[in-house]
RNA sequence: GGGCGGAUAGCUCAGCGGGAGAGCAUCGGCCUUACAAGCCGAGGGUCGCAGGUUCAAAACCUGUUCCGCCUACCA
């Protein structure tokens, strides 16, 4: 075995074992437990970054981990067909040919879009195989696929019959360069710095004005009435009256609404009905005229009279121009205000009139919010629960349609001749009414409208398929806190509604991934970390073992370069402990039957592995993922390798074979192998290459199908455990002597100990203790205190270390009283607690009991020290 | 405006009622034949600030400051 581990040869070999023997692929159906899990579908035109990262490979350890545990286990992969962003794609690359889709046309567009998705879509599949994701290729699912597309019409069809998805008009946030209507989750409000207009609206009977303020001047050409609260002593007066709309100069009414908030701006607001939610609703309550004013292109329309064809930006300073130059300005004052941009392309979307498709939310959220509170679907870590019931409980319906090309094709069909509107899964022929040609809904659906179905279209509804049966509802959701709402919450949603039962029973949110300094990974900034560079310089394994790390419930992951080395030398650690067993165990199959060792560190390592299985399967089904990491990383390195391996040297280098060296190969064996297996769902490639070497390996062919320990209360040995701590604590208390007082590692001690009753057990482990502590001579000695020896204490055991020829006796006198004074310290603390009334009254019996033993146990060693420094101070003289 | 989260060692973070922890970084000593991507040892924190509850608070409550995020129809 190479003496540093090389990950680069041996990914690509075990991944492809893997597929060819099929161990990702679930069976339709089993008689064991299943557990499933769907993929959150990326995006056909995207590629892998860190958020990807971090959540396959929270899946992935939990996938494996059930299938080692013996479910029939299935994780769903796919893509999502990103309607608003693949189209963007594809008409950049016309763009390039010098064309615009209309001139290709939508049939051919979109054939175009599908060579694209064939050529170039999907590469991020093949970087999540790369990261070792296991997931079942042979039901990788598109929602564009047919199968899928069916099931989007199907449920299309039953919410229009049922009245829930209707067409209306309604303000909706509109994206001139996107041409699209979007929902209000894809407009993302920033922050933005800009003005309150103050313009003048001079009364129409020529007794003043009326000031309004406004942060979007332009569209004052829309406007069809001014506003004011009825209640307000300044203005109520006014109601009833006209005011003249400047520049456009056509009379507009004003009007009483309690809407208006007298204390924003002037308490006069501009009503807009065509370009604003809030004026809009206006105008329902006061059947008021609507005036569009800005087009689809984000430019002022024929309505806007000289500033027709102007863009939006450039007639808010034209108009704010001329509004001064004519006098109707009062003032402008600097305004922060939250401007929607559309989520894909940034461009600032214009609330807009409009004719869509929505779809009503209400009906289908009452019972997603009584399945989580019910605890129906577990939402881990809870916080998110809150944020899911605000958001839920203050739900709007849901725009659905888009203007673009690709995506699901509204499935509705309209006969020009008779008006009549046909719903259907299946495209229609003729207009059943009339006979008369039908033309389809130009629209298609929102992107997430297929996403929301995911949990079950993968599975082949709506036909009964076995796989529904077997893996509906899904065990557990992985994903990002950012699509809790566009997609977590409506796949809870149409699950319910479609099938009856919730789609999945955990959800498990993750934070995001950010750069070392904590700021959020983006393009723009460019403090990205492509996660497939890292893969390259430092392995899947060490990559996959720092996200898992630093996975821990509600923070954000923070990842440096430095982290990731961190893992990649734990990698290179667990490597070459292996290495050693492997030369150890040689060529022998050890005994299996072998249970128990009479060697103490057999014992010992026993009972620790079985602690670690039980933490680590805790960990994982608690998904407390960095707790998982950080167990195995301190077992495996501080425990297995630093004394284990260390301490089991002479006997199997042959050096001595007081004890059976059989059972410790056993114990080797048994030990390195429940290593890999714990390690394996985070760690896949080097565990499973190591694996392989195993001699006389168990009936598995791979480690991933092999059984993932289970923990064995018979193996938990406390008396080892305390005895091995003994063995190491006094090695601990020789090292501490030798460092601090600057013995050479190359210098051999000598050590004299007094026991409280261990001196047997330290007898038949001399040897050890002398090999790990670097002690030529060991003795032991009753009463007599060994004169000019450095002392140590380990749980009242003194260990004397002679240092006459070796240093000088004042180094070790301020080395002692260092040790005193930590321990008056302590003891101060516990004597304030012990000589309390109340303490000793209120305070659990085992608390009371545990600060006693401790007291005891600091002075008994205290006393110790001070022995020896009067000893040693006697000898300076 | 509403809501949520964070503030613990130089850095990144665990811990979330009973002895302040880890990794990295730092310092000292080692090429001890699995590993220098390593081994041995050490130093380092009034747990954001102020109150309160409790025998006991980093942890629970209240207030406060500073960061971060989500959400919203005050133009």
């Amino acid at each position: 075995m190479e003496k540093v581990y090389d990950p680069h040869a041996i990914e690509k070999k075990w991944y492809e074992l893997w597929i060819e023997k099929g161990y990702f692929t679930a069976k339709s159906s089993s008689t064991a437990p299943s557990f499933s899990m769907v993929i959150p579908p990326p995006n056909v035109t995207g590629s892998l970054h860190m958020g990807h990262a971090l959540n396959n490979t929270l899946q992935d350890i939990v996938t494996r981990f059930h299938r080692m545990s013996g479910f029939n286990s299935l994780w769903l992969p796919g893509m999502d067909h990103a309607g608003i962003a693949t189209q963007n794609v594809v008409e950049r690359e016309l763009a390039k040919e010098g064309f615009h889709r209309d001139e290709v046309g939508r049939e051919k567009f979109i054939e175009r879009v599908w060579e694209w998705k064939a050529q170039s879509g999907g590469t991020i599949i093949e970087q999540l195989k790369r990261l070792g994701s296991s997931c079942d290729w042979s039901r990788e699912r598109f929602t564009m696929d047919e199968g899928l597309s069916r099931a989007v019409r199907e449920v299309f069809v039953r919410l229009y019959n049922e009245g829930l998805i209707y067409r209306d008009n309604y303000i909706i946030n509109w994206c001139p360069r996107c041409k699209t209507a979007l929902s209000d989750l894809e407009a993302e409000h920033e922050d933005t710095k800009g003005f309150l207009y103050y313009i003048h609206y001079p009364l129409a009977d020529g007794s003043g004005h009326l000031t309004v303020a406004t942060t979007r001047p332009e569209t004052m050409l829309g406007d069809t009435a001014v506003a004011v609260n009825p209640k307000d002593p300044r203005f109520g007066k006014y109601v009833g009256q006209d005011v003249i709309l400047p520049i456009v100069g056509k009379k507009i009414p004003v009007i009483g609404d309690s809407y208006v908030d007298m204390e924003f701006g002037t308490g006069a607001l501009k009503v807009t009905p065509a370009h604003d939610v809030n004026d809009f609703e206006i105008m329902k309550r006061h059947g008021l005229e609507i005036v569009r004013v800005i087009d689809e292109d984000g430019k002022m329309n024929e309505n806007a009279i000289h500033y027709e064809g102007t863009d939006r930006f450039d007639c808010r300073e034209k108009i704010v121009e001329e509004l001064k130059e004519k006098g109707f300005l009062e003032k402008l004052e600097p305004y922060n205000l939250g401007v929607g941009k559309c989520y894909r392309c940034k461009t600032v979307v214009e609330p807009a009139l409009s004719l869509q498709w929505f779809l009503k939310m209400k009906p289908l959220a009452d019972p997603a919010i009584k399945a989580v509170r019910d605890h129906k679907v577990r939402i881990i870590p809870e916080m998110w629960e809150k944020v899911y019931f605000e958001w839920m409980e203050n739900i709007k319906d849901w725009c659905i349609s888009r203007q673009i090309w690709w995506g699901h094709r509204i499935p509705v069909w309209y006969c020009d001749a008779c008006n009549e509107i046909h719903v259907s899964v299946d495209t229609p022929d003729r207009c059943t009414k009339c006979g008369g040609a039908l033309r389809q809904e130009s629209d298609v659906l929102d992107t997430w409208f297929s996403s929301g179905l995911w949990p079950f279209t993968t599975l082949g509804w709506p036909d009964k398929t076995d796989d529904l049966k077997t893996f509906y509802p899904t065990s557990l959701l992985i994903t990002g806190f950012d699509i809790l709402f566009f997609w977590v919450a409506r796949m809870i949603m149409m699950g319910i509604k479609f099938m009856g039962d919730v789609p999945f029973k955990d959800v498990y949110i993750h934070a995001l991934v950010r750069d070392a300094e904590g700021k959020k990974m983006s393009k723009s900034k460019g403090n990205v970390i492509d996660p497939l560079t890292i893969i390259d310089q430092f392995g899947t394994d060490a990559f996959r073992f720092t996200l898992t790390m630093l996975a821990a419930q509600g923070r954000d992951v923070m990842l440096s370069e430095e982290r990731i080395e961190g893992s990649r030398n734990f990698v290179n650690k667990v490597w070459n402990a292996s290495k050693l067993s492997l030369i150890f165990m040689g060529d022998e199959k050890p005994s299996l039957t072998v249970t128990q060792s009479s060697f103490l560190p057999d014992k010992w390592i026993r009972s620790r592995t079985q602690k670690v299985i039980r933490e680590v399967k805790a960990g994982i089904e608690e998904y407390r993922f960095n707790d998982v990491a950080n167990t195995l990383y301190a077992f495996v390195w501080h425990e297995f390798c630093d004394w284990y391996l260390e301490i089991v040297k002479p006997n199997l280098y042959g050096k001595v074979d007081t004890f059976d060296n059989t059972a410790t190969r056993a114990t080797l064996y048994r030990t390195l192998t429940d290593i890999l297996k714990l390690l394996h769902p985070v760690m896949p490639f080097v565990t499973e290459e190591i694996y392989q070497r195993l001699p006389g390996r168990e009936a598995a062919e791979s480690i991933m199908i092999s059984d993932f320990p289970v923990f064995n209360e018979s193996e938990v040995n406390a008396e080892s455990e305390t005895q091995m701590e003994t063995i190491m604590g006094i090695i601990d208390v020789i090292r501490n002597i030798r460092g601090e007082t600057g013995i050479a590692p190359n210098v051999k001690v000598e050590a004299i100990i007094r026991t409280t009753g261990q001196e047997s057990l330290l007898k038949s482990y001399e040897y050890y203790v002398k090999e790990l502590a670097k002690v030529e001579k060991l003795s032991f000695v009753d009463s007599t205190t060994p004169e000019h020896s450095a002392v140590g204490v380990y749980k009242g055991i003194e260990v004397f270390v002679p240092l006459k020829k070796v240093i000088d006796v004042a180094k070790e006198l301020g080395r002692i009283e260092k040790e005193i004074n930590k321990i008056d310290e302590e003891c101060r603390k516990i004597s304030l607690k012990l000589s309390n009334e109340s303490f000793r009254g209120k305070a659990p019996a085992e608390v009371i009991a545990k600060n006693e033993t401790q007291f005891g146990e600091l002075t008994a060693k205290k006393d110790k020290l001070l022995a020896s420094k009067i000893m040693l101070e006697t000898i300076a003289g």
